[in-house]
DNA sequence: CTTGCAATTAGATATTTTCCAAATTAGGAA
DNA sequence: TTCCTAATTTGGAAAATATCTAATTGCAAG
């Protein structure tokens, strides 16, 4: 889902990002890093999630979030992909083929 | 530049890079793809240009637009690179060094 | 049960973005 | 020059975002 683009044009979001690829931490400590009320962060976060960029887990009170490094990695992905020339080249191939049947 | 990602949140724009990514076109023919007013579109040109996704080039009446596909892998590949465990440990081997002088 | 802390939700406001129609700039051709 | 076409700029209205404070929810400890 390219949902994930729009979560990622926020500058605050990609910090927030950043730091999560240290390792899992609470909104809180999220928060302190920022010169931000908690409400905002917790808005961001639960952006990144919606977008899949992020997973949530919750432990009592806490609230853990943590890098989906692996959401992040195919959205990215198949954005780039029409832009590499044997990507390219392979998926005209396969639309010719499929033209055929 | 991050104004990479501001660029890319907007889904026509990434619709527009993706007809780009066939080659070269001028405005007219960009906007004849999508039902949108042509301002609109060169709009969004002019965008992806401050951001360095695309390059500009004027043939007579006509402008040319293209995809910066270096600039492109850069701005992603920077994005990526501290979610990366093995470029993660290089930075911080870095940053000792450098912490050290 | 009450108190306290973590986090989210609500409500309000300011800023930014998106889009179109109209006007403008600029090149090429009659 | 004058007309036509390509593209950008302008002006403005509607929609989406960002951020704050205040209120609410949920859990856990006394």
């Amino acid at each position: 889902m390219s949902n994930a683009f729009k979560a990622l044009s926020s500058e605050p979001r990609r910090r927030i990002l950043n730091h999560l690829a240290g390792g899992p931490m609470t909104v809180g400590e999220i928060a302190a890093q920022f010169d931000m009320a908690t409400p905002s962060i917790s808005k961001h976060l639960s952006l990144l999630k919606e977008a899949g960029l992020v997973h949530e887990q919750k432990r009592g009170q806490f609230v853990i979030y943590s890098v989906a490094a692996d959401s992040l990695a195919n959205a990215l992905y198949g954005f780039l992909t029409p832009f590499c020339p044997d990507a390219r080249r392979i998926a005209a191939k396969r639309k010719e083929r499929k033209d055929d049947e």
